[in-house]
DNA sequence: GTCTATAAATCGATAGAC
DNA sequence: GTCTATCGATTTATAGAC
């Protein structure tokens, strides 16, 4: 990466805070409900400076989505290269539910189309996510190869299902219960979709 | 159930219809996007109109939310009597799944706060949600003690488990993929559910 | 780039005539 | 109860001074 003069990095610095209160204000009240208000507030600037960074609110939804799959393709980066695939695969399934349960998991409605617009025209999103969703189709296939997961299955159906439990509502509802630890409650959702997806 | 005027069924009348409209537009855009000026353009009358029925937006979900439990707990009646407990479970999820991919499964965000509190004040949607789980409660523990689901998983874990799969993402990506039946999808999501539910 | 102030549009909800 | 018309509040986005 090129080196980057004072000025710039004090505004990196500065769009990585609104990125972060962004990504903090999707997990916590998803995407309608938050305002552009709120996030100008959280960050501590004046919201016609927000618009001087994100041309839009759906871009700086998008731009949180880009930083979550950052840092997802980190922690791949971090995986030792010689595991079972399937473990590969848990090991992705355990670090995204540990996300969601720290309330750092933004939730974008699939309804929204012009949310769904914005993200579908985001280069850098959608080359993330082609990228996120190569490397774990490489491990899908590999342990669907070694019998690990059910070979019936079209991998899509198994990455979609990955996808999904990293922000399925269970985990919300067993950790307002109250009376389990975040461990347990991802060990029984871990369990629970990783046997349904070897099959009988 | 009493016997209604005529005056009394012409009144229920359109309430049906303004609740069955305000269910196929949770479902299309979620409560969030829904705005009241749709529902009654879709019924057909004035918003004005709208309000002499319901108090609020908040009742409108509401009153979709118990025509939905209503019709499961008529589902659940039109099951036999005689059957396996986790077949009697597995009939409900593939009637939830069917419902959803029908595009009739209303969707209500869980961090609308202002929903929230109208649904748990709402005693008609709390009587209606505890009866159905009870009954799938009952179905449950009979299957783990039966073995047929894994006996070390909370019941609660299945339950929200079955709810949460009702409204399960995947199946709207597989669909809007295109080259998958309905049932194809739904057969591949019962089976990894329940095969995860069950255990190794 | 950051601010104050405000435009422009939308939405939930209501008043008042019939 | 249904309508037209509108209120009041909220929200996204921008203009213009500094």
């Amino acid at each position: 990466m090129a080196r980057l003069s004072f000025r710039e990095q004090v505004l990196r610095t500065r769009e990585d805070a609104i990125v972060a209160s962004v990504n903090r204000l999707l997990a916590e009240k998803g995407f309608d409900m938050m305002t552009v208000d709120e996030v100008a507030a959280d960050v501590g600037i004046a919201k016609a400076s927000l618009y001087k960074h994100f041309a839009s609110k759906e871009e700086l939804a998008a731009a949180a989505m880009i930083r979550l799959l950052r840092q997802a393709l980190a922690f791949l980066d971090t995986l030792p290269a010689d595991a079972e695939p399937v473990d590969q695969l848990r090991s992705v399934a355990h670090w995204t539910m540990q996300v969601q349960l720290a309330g750092e998991m933004p939730s974008l409605p699939a309804q929204n189309s012009a949310l769904r617009a914005a993200l579908m025209g985001n280069a850098a999103y959608l080359d993330l996510l082609m990228q996120v969703s190569e490397r774990l189709g490489a491990w899908i296939t590999a342990a669907q190869a070694a019998g690990s997961l059910n070979p019936g299955l079209p991998p899509e159906v198994v990455l979609y299902t990955l996808f999904a439990r990293a922000c399925d509502p269970v985990l919300g509802l067993l950790k307002s219960n109250g009376q389990y630890s975040d461990e347990q409650i991802i060990q029984w959702l871990m369990s629970t979709c990783f046997a349904g997806l070897k099959g009988p």
